[in-house]
DNA sequence: AAGGATTAGGGACAAATGTCCTTTTTTCGG
DNA sequence: CCGAAAAAAGGACATTTGTCCCTAATCCTT
């Protein structure tokens, strides 16, 4: 659920020591909305530190929510490619550090960097192969596998984030979230 | 719903008459499987003409189409990045031509050709762009608006493919398909 | 500490979708 | 051109999920 990338950070530092490529830091609180859906910027963005939400939001405003990036893991680096407007907002779920690189830094460091570019583009195949399954795996079980799935893989957030994104995550309302966990309580203990 | 590249098949031919990289050029019939998911292979394909679907089979068979995939589109690239598993089958829809390139090669021309490498830094990044939307809009439509939404994009196919496999794109059974099929015909025209 | 705003929880009903099964239609190899 | 096999179509019923709504709990801000 939270997506992460271990290799990226320890480059940027020291990309940063050397000092040739504009690398700023940045901070943000809890709720911040750092992109907006469908607007354009010029930034990247490399998380520091902190976790954000990736969301889609409809027509009628409902949200679905894409993603969790949390350490090494970029956003706002497919509009360096496409040139288009952004298709996900994305929101500090924690408190959040990031590095950013405006996109003419990035394309210099994409174009001389040799391990750059190959972090970037493991980091591109890495987010088409993690979506794949999670689509897949929701469309064809029940919420409450769902749920049980989260729950073993990310004990922690199930507590944290609140009760909304979890139903948006995996694509059900609130309404039916509930459901499932009640389910699932019933199911542990069946004396209650 | 068939993504498609124009900018890689020149290139590719281009390339080809250079003769310094060894690519190759395949057939194969339709229904004909060339990637199976959970196998690990050393080539990367790229569509010359033709269509074939990416498909991902839980462990009930029920399959999940991930994409359809039409001239100057890649697959089998992700596995020179990750050395992982394939996530997908890919099975060939019509008569298909494609090019291929071994692991080694695909790792040369992206260090080598610049170009080249650009290329496919684009082709992840909408990869990315494509299914983010996509999901989303299947999760908060009903099954008719999706079916229609098909209709629009791809008038043709429709016709084309067999009723599973649409479902199947859908996320829905043929059973539902068929009966969001059935509404819209009478919206269309309510004397029947 | 009070009070408004947000989040959590769930009842009752409606709507959408799936399952199972049967019948018809189409396709395709011999 | 025939017959088996696959694909299409849909009835009947069960299940899941959503919608609408109300109440309780919790969180902030002043």
């Amino acid at each position: 659920m939270i997506r992460t990338n271990q290799r990226f950070i320890p480059y940027i530092e020291e990309l940063r020591k050397k000092g040739t490529y504009r690398i700023e830091v940045n901070a943000f609180g809890p709720k911040q909305t750092i992109l907006e859906q469908d607007h354009r910027y010029s930034t990247v963005y490399l998380i520091k530190s902190g976790i954000v939400k990736c969301a889609i939001s409809d027509e009628n405003g409902k949200e679905f929510i894409q993603e969790f990036l949390g350490e090494g893991m970029e956003f706002g680096e497919l509009e360096v490619f496409s040139e288009k407007l952004t298709i996900c907002s994305v929101t500090a779920v924690t408190y959040l550090e990031t590095y950013s690189f405006s996109h003419s830094t990035y394309n210099q460091l994409l174009k001389k960097d040799e391990v750059f570019n190959n972090l970037v583009m493991k980091a591109l195949a890495d987010k088409i192969r993690y979506k794949a399954p999670r689509h897949s795996y929701q469309h064809s079980h029940p919420i409450e596998d769902n749920v049980l799935r989260l729950q073993k893989l990310f004990p922690d957030l199930i507590t944290v984030l609140p009760k909304k994104d979890i139903a948006n995550y995996i694509g059900v309302t609130v309404r039916s979230l509930n459901r499932a966990l009640k389910q699932l309580e019933q199911k542990e203990d069946p004396t209650n």
